[in-house]
RNA sequence: GCCCGAGUGGCGGAAUUGGUAUACGCGUUCGACUUAAAAUCGAAUGGAAUCUUCCAUAUGGGUUCAAGUCCCAUCUCGGGCACCA
């Protein structure tokens, strides 16, 4: 007999596979397959960064998830859409074209035919026709319609916004580059530079986005996660009128707060706005103007991070005052950088009584403090500061009401004033989608003389990126795209409103490229249909495979998850797409760690690769199977060198039964005699139904209990196949070698009730809830429970602990159990 | 600080709907084969004992005939959010 060789096994089968393409989703190379009545599954993983280090066990865990369930509905004759793609835009490309002058166009083709052979490696089901790479321009092409189409219907625009600047860098930062308001890079003194950056508008979807996480079959941390992150106020907008020192009124001049807690506005002391907000400069007097600039300009300084982590209060008076509408009460206002410009209405009411920041902020600067909610007598809330619900006090015609009531009279009062309406309010905000870098989709607009916007016509995309010689952002403010300086230049044709007639004109590119996340936002839907030239996606190919059935990924929980949530809902409202959610489950899978429960990492030297494994001459089968025996998959688990061993010997088994050899000696003596359809069976149900559930490894453990049990009782060829069928989405190298020797296809067993019935059961009889005894009864007495009753008092090891007596018996038919409850 | 999730042998973990706790694998020990080792095959393996009984699912309570599973409190770890009015 020839040893189980997975180095030689796993070569032929992968030729094969590549001769053959057997995991071609459509017929003939079209985008649908044959028979379309059949039922499909669109499955996927979140399509990886192609680094220059290639795979690595992280990546192996995830695509096998998807590979096992691939495999798993093909076995089981259903229309299989695996496909394959690389988010190949990025900063890693980039910063290695800076440092090498390798163009990133060049690295990433030079990686992915890396990533390419090292998953064929790895046996993956993959339709190898369908690849798609977000930097190829017939893909950016369409990301650049995408983008367009969003212009069109105003949710993709421009407005100044405040972004961290280096001035020795010459570049913008991101708020997690900026330490100590210095330069992570050079470690000079940051700037906050006020530019005019590109945005969608998600927060028109924050509604529908919010209430449709209900009906997701999504990990419920991942649905948490992204309703806080939406997250949703209810409350309301109120104005306030202002009256400057020294003036009766300021005219029309009002501020306008956002509240939760209407029902606390006679309790409102002083205002508070946002250092950044516009009012200010309108309030400030003549004696207050230089502190209160000397704020604002310290404030801005200041990373978000650091006005977190500093949460001692600080604050400026204005020198102005409002009107309460509520009390008609002066009330002094504020500026303090604990009110964020970018939330509600970047001001605030206070109301120190009921709320821990303004109780603070009042302590501090000795602002007046108001009670006006009765905190009862049984709450252990804090005694300077209650925000639990109770009967308002010092809200004059509000007495006595509830506050879990008056939130909406309040507000209907206010509202009758004129003064106030309810509000929701969001805490996402619009997605900032401008990067000055220049590995990324070119934004397809362009600008006229005087600076206004024009997209580039849908029949001159894509706009590629221009080739240049130096990556390295230049002191313009702009990304590398602005050194070509012939690309930067376009014709667009511009009509004139008035006469109709169109002109020619010269207009300067947009430099800015796309945040990556864009290109990922609508790449599932290219998977229907990769080689369509006409459209982003067809609409056939798109109504048949899509929406994406099962998709698999360990990062991204907010950002890519929401961002697909909302194009998929703004390309449903355009009539391109016939849903609404574009992931019916989602997967989330743990980390690998390494052996040491460390993460893994160059720098600790503790990294494991998959390509070693195989190499090492366990092979790829041993490498999958093995992770997904590892643990549940949606936990982190640490590599284990020694149970890739156990994995690997269990593989050995089986290829043992199957080729012959030293099977156990039980199988000589009791090959034929013994049936193992009872066990046969019961694996098959097992296997089945712990994948739909995906639980990999307690289905990989219950084929090791399968072969544990061949090698005792002996395998029929039935048997053989019947574990070769089940293994393969696992280690489909193995199985489809064992398969061919036993002359067998591949399609998934089915398993019958009748044969896991069994002729005698084993009666558990408990005496209080404790195991005393099991007893062989044959099935038909289960009917009979006063017979086992008899049987069960029969047993000694229970009349010892029923001396006292018999209170009652308790039977559970379903568990087979006899539960006696014993007098004292 | 707030919101989730988790805590089970020496280790990774199993127990799917409240019903036999510790499946499967690793490790360890013993045995077979071998001159020997590796590989392979077989057996044992939660702890303690008065040897078939007690104690064990982070800790302390509770509900129940019956709790790893449900409820309350506490501790530890992991993740997320973090002045969002």
């Amino acid at each position: 007999m020839d040893r189980y060789n997975p180095q030689k096994i796993e070569q032929k089968w992968q030729k094969i596979w590549e001769e053959t393409q057997p995991f071609s989703a459509g017929a003939d190379g079209k985008d649908l397959p044959k028979d379309q009545n059949t039922p499909k599954v669109f499955l996927a993983e979140m399509f990886p960064y192609p680094s220059g280090a290639g795979l690595h066990v992280g990546h192996v865990r995830n695509f096998t998830i998807v590979d096992v369930l691939a495999r798993f509905y093909r076995q089981q004759e259903m229309n299989v859409l695996r496909p394959f793609g690389y988010d190949t835009f990025g900063l890693p490309a980039e910063n290695y074209a800076i440092k090498t002058g390798i163009s990133p166009q060049e690295a990433t083709a030079t990686n992915i035919k890396n990533f390419r052979k090292q998953l064929k490696r790895l046996g993956f089901a993959i339709d190898w026709s369908r690849e798609i790479n977000t930097s190829d321009p017939e893909y950016y092409r369409w990301t650049q319609w995408c983008f367009l189409q969003l212009y069109k219907k105003g949710l993709a625009y421009r407005k100044e916004s405040y972004q961290w600047w280096c001035p020795v860098d010459q570049t913008v930062l991101a708020n997690e580059q900026v330490e100590n308001g210095h330069c992570w890079r050079c470690g000079s003194e940051v700037e906050k530079k006020k530019m005019k950056q590109w945005f969608f508008k998600i927060t028109d979807y924050a509604d529908e986005l919010l209430s449709d996480i209900d009906q997701l079959d999504w990990p419920d941390k991942i649905k948490t996660m992204q309703r806080n992150w939406i997250g949703r106020s209810d409350g309301a907008e109120i104005e306030f009128e202002i009256i400057s020192e020294g003036e009766e009124s300021a005219g029309d001049f009002k501020i306008k707060v956002f509240t939760t807690r209407p029902d606390t506005i006679f309790g409102a002391t002083f205002l508070v706005l946002a250092p950044e907000h516009p009012a200010v400069s309108k309030l400030v007097t003549d004696e207050t103007r230089e502190k209160v600039d000397a704020y604002r300009t310290d404030a801005l300084k200041k990373s978000e991070i650091e006005r977190q982590e500093n949460k001692e209060k600080t604050g400026v008076f204005t020198g102005s005052y409002a009107i309460n509408p509520a009390t008609g009460e002066k009330i002094p206002i504020w500026v303090s950088d604990y009110v964020l410009m970018g939330y509600g209405e970047g001001a605030i009411m206070a109301v120190p009584a009921h709320d821990e920041r303004d109780f603070e902020f009042a302590s501090k600067f000795d602002l007046p403090v108001k009670q006006v909610i009765e905190k009862p007598d049984n709450s252990t809330d804090g005694e300077q500061c209650y925000h639990g619900e109770g009967k308002l006090v010092n809200s004059g015609h509000f007495d006595d009401t509830d506050t879990s009531d008056a939130r909406e009279v309040v507000t209907a009062w206010l509202e009758e004033q004129g003064v106030g309406k309810q509000k929701v309010t969001y805490k996402m905000r619009d997605w900032l989608i401008s990067r000055q870098r220049y590995w990324g989709c070119p934004i397809p607009i362009a600008y006229d003389k005087d600076g206004n916007e024009y997209p580039i016509p849908e029949d001159q995309l894509p706009v590629l990126i221009p080739e240049v010689e130096d990556y390295k952002p230049d002191n313009s403010g702009r990304s590398a795209l602005a050194k070509a300086k012939d690309w930067l230049k376009v014709d667009i044709e511009v009509k004139d409103e008035k006469t109709g007639k169109t002109h020619t004109e010269t207009m300067t590119r947009e430099t800015d490229t796309l945040d990556g996340y864009a290109c990922s936002s609508w790449y599932l839907w290219r998977y229907a249909s990769p080689h369509d030239n006409q459209h982003a996606w067809s609409e056939d190919a798109i109504k048949y495979w899509a929406p994406t059935d099962v998709y698999v990924g360990a990062d991204h929980a907010v950002a890519h998850l929401l961002y697909i949530r909302f194009w998929c809902k703004f390309f449903a409202d355009q009539g391109y797409l016939p849903f609404r959610e574009p992931i019916k489950t989602l997967l989330y899978n743990g980390y690998i760690n390494a052996p040491d429960g460390k993460k893994m990492s160059k720098s600790k030297g503790n990294v494991i690769d998959p390509l070693d494994i195989i190499d090492e001459g366990y092979g790829a089968d041993t490498l999958r199977t093995y992770e997904m025996f590892i643990g549940p998959y949606d936990l982190d688990a640490a590599w284990d060198p020694k149970s890739v061993g156990g994995v690997y010997r269990f593989l050995n088994r089986c290829w043992t039964l199957c080729f012959g050899g030293s099977a156990g000696t039980g199988s000589k003596k009791q090959a034929e005699s013994i049936p193992t359809l009872a066990i046969r069976h019961k694996t098959i149900k097992k296997v089945t139904e712990d994948i739909h559930r995906h639980s990999f490894n307690t289905a990989v453990a219950s084929l090791m209990e399968y072969v544990n049990e061949l090698y005792k009782i002996g395998a029929k060829t039935e048997d053989l196949i019947t574990l070769a069928k089940l293994l393969k989405p696992f280690a489909p190298h193995l199985a489809s070698e064992m398969l061919e020797k036993l002359e067998s296809d591949d399609i998934w067993p089915t398993w019958d009730e009748k044969y896991l019935k069994k002729d005698t059961i084993e009666l558990i009889v408990q005496v209080n809830g404790k195991l005393r005894a099991k007893l062989s009864v044959p099935v038909e007495a289960l009917e009979d429970q006063a017979k086992l009753e008899e049987l069960a008092k029969g047993e000694p090891n229970v009349q010892k602990f029923t001396k006292n007596g018999i209170k009652k018996i308790i039977f559970v038919k379903k568990a087979k159990l006899l539960n006696i409850v014993a007098a004292k």
